[in-house]
DNA sequence: GCCAACGTTGGC
DNA sequence: GCCAACGTTGGC
């Protein structure tokens, strides 16, 4: 089982907007990296947990913990000539972009960036680096263990 | 709105 | 296969 940090703009898919979904439940769309497209098509498995994290916006941060609930998937948006998602190099049989199922388990209170910052057991944070844009990134266990046993309590 | 950092594209 | 130009990300 794996730990994972998943950025997504609250404007576009909040928190409270996945909490008001069926099974607190949305798909990932709209990956168009591929490191990070990678992540979910090989690494990602059914169970590990995620840090649902809000980016670009007033205050960023890790604003609650999910799980994966289905394995790696051709993502719909890809396919849709109407998406700014759409990719024509993409098809049916040959798929470009997957995504995977995240499951909101819990809303936490934000933990913000700046406050992740602070913590020097953190420091080697992807998301903390320089120059990060991933916009998904693997989680130590220890980082997962220190920021929901402690910060998050 | 700025801009540093980084990924992708495409001409050669 | 190189790399300049361009586009995007995302915190500030």
């Amino acid at each position: 089982m794996r730990y994972w940090l998943m950025k997504s703009e609250p404007s576009v898919v909040g928190i409270d907007h996945v909490l008001a979904m069926k099974n607190q439940t949305v798909d990932w769309w709209g990956v168009r990296n591929y490191q990070a497209r990678n992540f979910m098509r090989d690494q990602m498995a059914v169970g590990d947990k995620v840090f649902f994290y809000h980016s670009s916006c007033p205050e960023p941060g890790i604003a609650g913990l999910a799980e994966v609930v289905k394995k790696a998937y051709p993502d719909r948006t890809q396919f849709d000539p109407k998406s700014p998602y759409f990719d024509p190099k993409s098809s049916a049989e040959n798929p470009r972009w997957m995504n995977v199922d995240v499951r909101i388990t819990k809303k936490t209170r934000l933990v913000a960036l700046e406050e992740l910052r602070a913590h020097k057991s953190l420091t080697n944070m992807r998301i903390l680096q320089k120059g990060n844009r991933l916009s998904i990134t693997p989680v130590d266990p220890a980082e997962w263990k220190f920021i929901t046993e402690k910060l998050m309590k």
